[in-house]
RNA sequence: GCCCCCAUCGUCUAGUGGCCUAGGACACAGCCCUCUCAAGGCUGAAACCGGGGUUCGAGUCCCCGUGGGGGCACCA
């Protein structure tokens, strides 16, 4: 068994609104929570948004109604409150101002000068010029630097790193993670307008929020020795580092971009969080697959609630390595969990996706019977109305010729119908106990086969070819609308004979 | 180009030196069950990237290749 954290853990899932939330996030969000509740820590909300131009208005409420759908909940957060608060880092300005003035002031940050360098310079990643070999600004004393700025100087804050040495940082899945100080430059913290760059605004929130464990994806990897840097400078001791990998497209090849995400939704996917629930997925199957890309338990269990994720959860399960999205195994999970439900519950959640197919659905005794037989039959939710909607038709129009049996005349299926009809309406209920074996006797008496007599009855009740049980079926649509549709059937094929 | 991370079936993974003729799951194929469709049961095909070490013994440790991924903004 792996070691769990005894220590209360505080943890944070730090978005930045500028999108949509996706999967990962969504991994993200799940991990940090699983490791708070199971610790009995904290899970803090925390909205990184010092980027205003990449702002997407509406972000922040489609984020916290994805993570509310998948069952998450947070003790800390924009929406909640809490007493690191604000939540929202550009309410936090001058918190990170007075970081960055302490920075300076202990030598390890300097005030630049220099103009935005201009879009296209520089254009090639290879041919990129460190900034601090090229910084005047470098050595400028404090007194100078202030005085200019004091005239009203645009200016940035940068790091001050160091040419010389190493740095090395803690992974909680990889280890030790060891880079050259020289490959590093003399990175932004404080941009121009005022507002910290990421790498500050994160070190800043997640000490003073006392985060213990920083669970974020690997694509940050990259950073985490410029934030080793900026703790160091600070003289913080810092959170344990979780980087889970990314996750790849389905077809394993790089990460998903915003195209390949549009590309997905028109083959009827999504990666957004937010479109699982019209696509007919439970938050129960979601969760517990997505838990499962890059996360395991053991070499047999798959199957899990959130609770027994909170149980089960451990860090040193974590996988290091990318791993590509597999919505066929959603669709496995949902069926799984949809198999789980309670069947007043499943009655629940079809019912939406009947009402959205037009279905009048008011009679919640006979949507949980439906529920009951649909229940081994659904791998999504939106399955409903098409496996099932014949049960709300006042009047269904089964293609004539399904109506006759295979290698049987229009004529002899009439008479089998005829029969058929008699037989049904003479029976006391439709359960199987009582209504297959004499259907099965008039097959043998007709010299038919069984299946055309289900077949039939099949097609002429519910006008489709697949369908739940015919006894469970015509159980849930009762005697009256069984024997119409019958006789409906019947008088289709005595126009079928008529005209052979 | 530079930096970092990673590497077991098609995919997600178990595996922490002998329990591995490498286990599970999805998907796939076949069979069984069967009123259709499912669900379920059984079976099958399917992998340790390559090369060097270390060791009595390597999927497991080390090195080098190769391959994949991520990053290199006054974005996060």
């Amino acid at each position: 068994m792996p070691s769990q954290p005894l220590q209360p853990t505080r943890v944070r899932f730090a978005p930045s609104p500028t999108g949509r939330p996706h999967l990962g996030g969504g991994r993200t969000a799940l991990y940090n929570y699983l490791l708070a509740r199971q610790t009995g820590g904290a899970f803090i909300l925390r909205i990184e948004d010092t980027d205003q131009k990449r702002y997407v208005p509406g972000a922040v409420e489609e984020l916290i109604s994805s993570l509310r759908w998948m069952g998450l909940d947070w003790d800390e957060g924009p929406d909640v409150g809490g007493p690191h608060a604000p939540y929202h880092q550009t309410e936090r300005r001058e918190i990170y101002q007075k970081y960055a003035r302490q920075l300076i002031e202990s030598g390890h940050a300097y005030y630049c000068f220099c103009p935005t360098p201009k879009e296209d310079e520089g254009s090639e990643p290879g041919d990129r010029r460190q900034h601090r070999e090229i910084c005047p600004d470098r050595d400028l004393s404090l007194e100078e630097a202030d005085a200019r700025i004091s005239s009203g100087e645009s200016h940035v804050i940068r790091f001050r790193m160091p040419f010389e040495g190493r740095i090395t940082v803690s992974d909680a899945i990889r280890g030790d993670i060891t880079v050259e100080n020289s490959t590093l430059d003399d990175y932004i913290l404080v941009k121009s307008n005022g507002l910290p760059v990421y790498h500050l605004a994160v070190v800043v929130d997640d000490h003073l929020m006392e985060i213990t464990h920083v669970i974020r994806t690997s694509e940050w990897l990259p950073t985490l020795p410029l934030h080793g840097h900026i703790y160091k400078a600070f003289g913080w001791e810092q959170p344990i580092w979780v980087h889970p990998s990314i996750f790849l497209k389905p077809d394993g090849k790089g990460k998903m971009s915003k195209r390949d995400a549009q590309a997905l939704l028109s083959e009827g996917k999504s990666i957004f969080v937010g479109d699982f629930k019209e696509m007919g997925y439970l938050p129960e199957a979601v969760v517990n697959w997505m838990a499962l890309i890059g996360w395991s338990y053991d070499d047999k269990t798959e199957f899990f609630t959130l609770e027994e994720l909170i149980d089960k959860f451990s860090l040193e399960k974590l996988s290091p390595a990318p791993a590509a999205i597999n919505f066929s195994k959603l669709d496995h999970f949902n069926g799984l969990h949809i198999r789980e439900l309670d069947p007043a519950d499943l009655a629940e959640r079809i019912k939406p996706f009947f009402e959205k197919a037009g279905y009048q659905v008011d009679d919640i005794d006979k949507l949980q019977q439906i529920a009951e037989a649909l229940q081994i039959r659904l791998t999504t939710l939106d399955e409903a109305p098409e496996k099932a909607g014949f049960f709300f038709q006042d009047e269904i129009h089964p293609e004539p010729e399904t109506l006759i049996g295979k290698k049987m005349s229009a004529a002899e299926s009439l008479e089998m119908a005829q029969r058929i009809h008699k037989l049904i309406a003479s029976l006391p209920d439709f359960s199987e106990e009582t209504a297959n074996q004499p259907l099965r006797d008039l097959a043998v008496e007709l010299g038919l086969k069984a299946g055309h007599i289900f077949g039939f009855l099949r097609n002429a009740i519910t006008s489709q070819k697949v369908s739940p049980p015919i006894f469970e079926t015509m159980t849930i649509i009762g005697r009256e609308t069984v024997l119409k549709r019958i006789e409906a059937a019947i008088a289709m094929l005595e126009r079928m004979a008529e005209e052979a």
